[in-house]
DNA sequence: ATATATTTTTTGGTATGCCTAAATTAATAA
DNA sequence: TTATTAATTTAGGCATACCAAAAAATATAT
C-alpha cells in the first residue's frame, strides 16, 4: 500500500474511535475518507495483513499499537504544521487545514520537531485539539460538545472538530472562537437547535453546528 | 498521470535542458528518476499528449511554454523551501535537498510567497542555483563548471549542482564551499582530474567532482 | 559499408488504488 | 418471527505507474 494511502486511513480511524476507545464501522470511514465502501473494505483488509488495525468482519476495526503509534505520529505532524501555518506564517484557521492535509505526509522527525520547539512546543493546535508529543503522549481532557450542554450553563469554547473552511468562516462570523463565553439560553426540542448568549449577542445555531464544538463548563 | 509523476518529469526535463536549450535523450531522464527506460518512453508519451512537452520518437524532448511554466514552479518551490530549511529551520546544505523533493509538490502559491517574502525573496538557493521568481523569470548567468576551468586561473566557486549529502559533506571537508576562491594549478592529461589551490592547500579533485561545481572567473 | 554497440520502443505482465453492481450479512421494524 | 432496510463484502473491471525481455532504430567503429 502507498505510505499516504496508509496514513490517511489510521488517522481516519485514530480520530473516529474517540482516541482508540471505540471500534470504526466501515462506512464511517467510507465517508470520511469520500471513498467507496468496496474500497473501504479491500483497505482495511490490507491494513489488517500490515498488522496495523484488528480488522474483524461485518464488525468494525481498531487500532493495533503500531497502528496507533504510526497514527499519533501523523497526527503531530498534522497539528504542528497547523500550528506553524497559524502562528508563524500568518495563515487563518480556516486556511490550515487544507495545507496539513499535505504536509502532515512528510515524515521527518527533525523537521517536525524543530517547527514544534520554535512554536515552544504546543499542546492545543488552531483549532483547539491537543498535539501528541514526540513519544504520542496526547494530552486527555473532559471536554464535551456543545450540543451535549444543558440548560442555563456557561461554558467556554475550547475547540472545534470540523476544521474545513466553511465552518469555520461562519464561527467567527458569530464570534463563536475559541476562548469565547457562551450560556446556553435555549435548547429546542424539536431539531436540538441551540440559543446561547455569546459576547452579549443572542444567536441561534443548529445540531449540526453544535456537534462540532467542543467546550468546558465554567 | 499523478501530479507528482508529471511534476518529476518536467522539473528533471528543465535541469537536464540547461534551462531550455537543449533537447534531453531518454536515458538521462531514466537514469535521473530512477526509472526503466520502457517507463521514461511511456511517460514521455504522455506528457507529449498533455502538451506539456514536445516528443519526438528516438530523438528527445523538450519542454512546451506550458511544460516549462510548470517546471518553473517547481523548481521555485523546491529552491524555496531549501532556502527556508536552510536560513530559518537550522538544517545544512547537505541535508535540504531530500526533504525538498517531498515539500516542493505543495502547490500552494501564497505558502511559498510568504516563505520566499519572510527570506527577502532570494535569487540563489543554498546550492548557489537561482529561485525562479513568482512569474517564472530565472537568473541568468555566465557560470561555467570547474571541470572546464583553465590552467592558472582564479575562480570562486559559486554553486554545485549535484545536491546529494555525500557529496556536499565531501566538499565541505575540503573547504570547497560557495564563495571559496580557488586557482587551477594542474590539470591531469590522464584522467583529467585537477589540482587546485583552496584556502591556502592544495587539494585535489576528480573530473567527477568538477563536473559538479559551479565557478566564475575572478 | 558493414558489423557492433547503444538507445529507444514495443510487448506482455504485475501491483495498487479505485469503482459499480450484485450478493451476502446484520440490524430494525412490523 | 418475518419482512424490510442498511451495511458490508465479493466479483469483475478500469487506470496508472511501474518493470523485464525482445525487437527496432540509431549511432559508432572498423
Ligand atoms: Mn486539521
Ligand atoms: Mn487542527
Ligand atoms: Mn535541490
Ligand atoms: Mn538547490
Amino acid at each position: 500500500m502507498r505510505q499516504e494511502t496508509i496514513e490517511n486511513y489510521l488517522k481516519t480511524i485514530y480520530n473516529l474511535s474517540y482516541n482508540n476507545t471505540a471500534v470504526v464501522n466501515n462506512q464511517t470511514i467510507s465517508k470520511k475518507l469520500n471513498l467507496n465502501p468496496a474500497t473501504v473494505t479491500e483497505g482495511l483488509r490490507k491494513l489488517h495483513n500490515l498488522k496495523l488495525i484488528v480488522y474483524e468482519k461485518s464488525y468494525g476495526s481498531r487500532l493495533t499499537t503500531n497502528g496507533s503509534k504510526l497514527a499519533l505520529d501523523i497526527i503531530r505532524r498534522h497539528r504542528i504544521w497547523e500550528t506553524y501555518l497559524a502562528k508563524e506564517l500568518g495563515f487563518g484557521w480556516d486556511e490550515v487545514h487544507e495545507i496539513a492535509e499535505e504536509l502532515e505526509h512528510i515524515n521527518n522527525t527533525k523537521l517536525i520537531n524543530k517547527l514544534a520547539s520554535i512554536l515552544g512546543n504546543p499542546i492545543y493546535d488552531p483549532h483547539g485539539e491537543p498535539i501528541p508529543d514526540e513519544k504520542g503522549k496526547i494530552q486527555k481532557s473532559n471536554f464535551i460538545k456543545l450540543s451535549e450542554s444543558k440548560l442555563k450553563c456557561n461554558y467556554i469554547v475550547m475547540g472545534v472538530t470540523d476544521h474545513s473552511t466553511l465552518f469555520l468562516k461562519y464561527l467567527e462570523k458569530q464570534k463563536l472562537i475559541i476562548g469565547a463565553e457562551v450560556k446556553v439560553i435555549n435548547i429546542e426540542d424539536f431539531d436540538n437547535s441551540i440559543t446561547l448568549n455569546c459576547n452579549k449577542n443572542k444567536i441561534n445555531i443548529s445540531n449540526k453546528v453544535a456537534e462540532s464544538i467542543i467546550v468546558q463548563l465554567k
